[in-house]
DNA sequence: GATGGCCTGATTGTCGGACAATCATACGAT
DNA sequence: ATCGTATGATTGTCCGACAATCAGGCCATC
């Protein structure tokens, strides 16, 4: 029988000061917009060096959970934003070879689910959102590149609707990913422009009556016709995103 | 009419080198595994300081795309791990306090649908490690802990068997936020580690045949039943999860 | 030949101090 | 009341330093 001993690891500094302060935000005992100390006051605090300091507090800020409002120099608590959360993920996502059909069948699971949520659970005021997407994507398709963005800020407006932070935050690393593949297939597909107006309106319309049914099966078929477009532009549905 | 300036943005140098660094990784040109020159060196190439130059690995490391291998001092490129961005992801929900009703829609929206493509795309090893799973949750389930874990891991081994990073990656925090509710619902109820067990067994007899339709069905038990749980277990569902 | 000890150079983690640029604030002049 | 200025605080960046650890080569011992 062989002795085995446990790994015994060591953490840097800077680390276990990321992590005590990354605590105290997490446990809320941090508030957010609260300022934190100066990085010498920090120093003296924990007792280590100030370029300690900084090198936790660029860990923390680059997880998001602190920040520096524009003109200022003390650093504030903040919770992540979405967006940079989602950035991650789609990063992640691509490094690891995501392929086209990996993307476009996850829209296919969601998207659908999550109109029929959103037909529930609209507000007025999601509706109107989701109408000036529709009406945007309708008017201002000419440059593919809005034309893109609006076709995922569509997606957004629906994602909103559900009232569902988790799904929304699902969500968000698709429409990264389905962004690059989707400014091909407008670009090449002559009638992909008017489909996906007309897709719009007709989910717009279901949300706008609360038919969750007609939301579900309008924005399957949105999503279905991704996939034509990919076929018809002659995407390579196996090809990687990124 | 007034006169309108654009922000001007001043960068700071560490996240320059960062930017400049993450670049290379996310096109490639550096490889996963590739080892980075040493900081002085790195120092030397940038035209700044070592502790600049720190900063910046600081900011990467932290966001998964450097790595150090256990027991070697340069640092390597590396993909950020599922397991590492999931837990970014849940944390910056927690923060934004989702509740359990949140987590558990996104579950009954997204399980039953992964369990379906499982019953597809699975492979005979993929039936394997879920059978495993099954078996490892009836056998181990008399700590609370373990019973959690082995129930997650479930769930994680369908969405292996999806073979979509995708779907998997967004699955993944779900389980994280899903875990306390769970480990007090299990505690709670005499009965749910029978339920668990059962409905598990269904899924994997599913998913073996490659009936995805029945795959679907008893997925979308499975959850369903959770959300029993909780009202059994007096869990409010509007209470957020952390 | 394999093992272990020892030396040397390279690299990181941490420290201390330094300084210019910018921010915050108060004070005073117009 | 508005503007300019002085002052202190804070950050971004730099320099130099040193202990601890890692990598590899050399050598003695078995």
């Amino acid at each position: 029988m062989s002795v085995e001993f446990d790994q015994i690891l060591l953490v840097p500094g800077y680390r276990k000061v990321a992590a005590v302060i990354a605590e105290r935000i997490l446990s809320r005992e941090l508030r957010e917009g609260e300022r934190l100390p100066a990085e010498t006051e920090l120093a003296r605090q924990f007792g280590v060096n100030r370029s300690t300091v900084r090198e936790a507090l660029r860990e923390l800020e680059s997880g998001g959970l602190l920040e520096r409002r524009p003109g200022s120099k003390l650093m504030t608590v903040s919770r992540p934003q979405r967006r940079a959360v989602a950035k991650d993920v789609s990063r992640a996502l691509a490094l690891h070879d995501v392929t086209f059909f990996e993307v476009w069948e996850a829209l296919t699971q969601l998207e659908p689910p999550m109109a029929e949520i959103a037909a529930h659970k609209r507000t007025p005021a999601d509706l109107d959102a989701l109408a000036a997407a529709c009406r945007r994507f309708a008017q201002e398709n000419a440059e593919t590149d809005k034309a893109v963005h609006h076709a995922a800020e569509f997606f957004r407006c629906v994602g909103r609707g559900t009232h569902n932070q988790v799904l929304g935050m699902a969500q968000e690393p698709l429409l990264d990913l389905l962004e690059p593949s989707l400014r091909v297939m407008i670009d090449k597909v002559p009638q992909a422009r008017s489909r996906i107006a007309a897709a719009q309106r007709r989910i717009l319309d279901a949300i706008g009556k609360r038919d969750a049914e007609a939301a579900r099966d309008w924005m399957a078929r949105h999503v279905r016709d991704f996939r034509k477009g990919y076929d018809f532009a002659g995407i390579a549905l196996d090809c990687r995103v990124a």
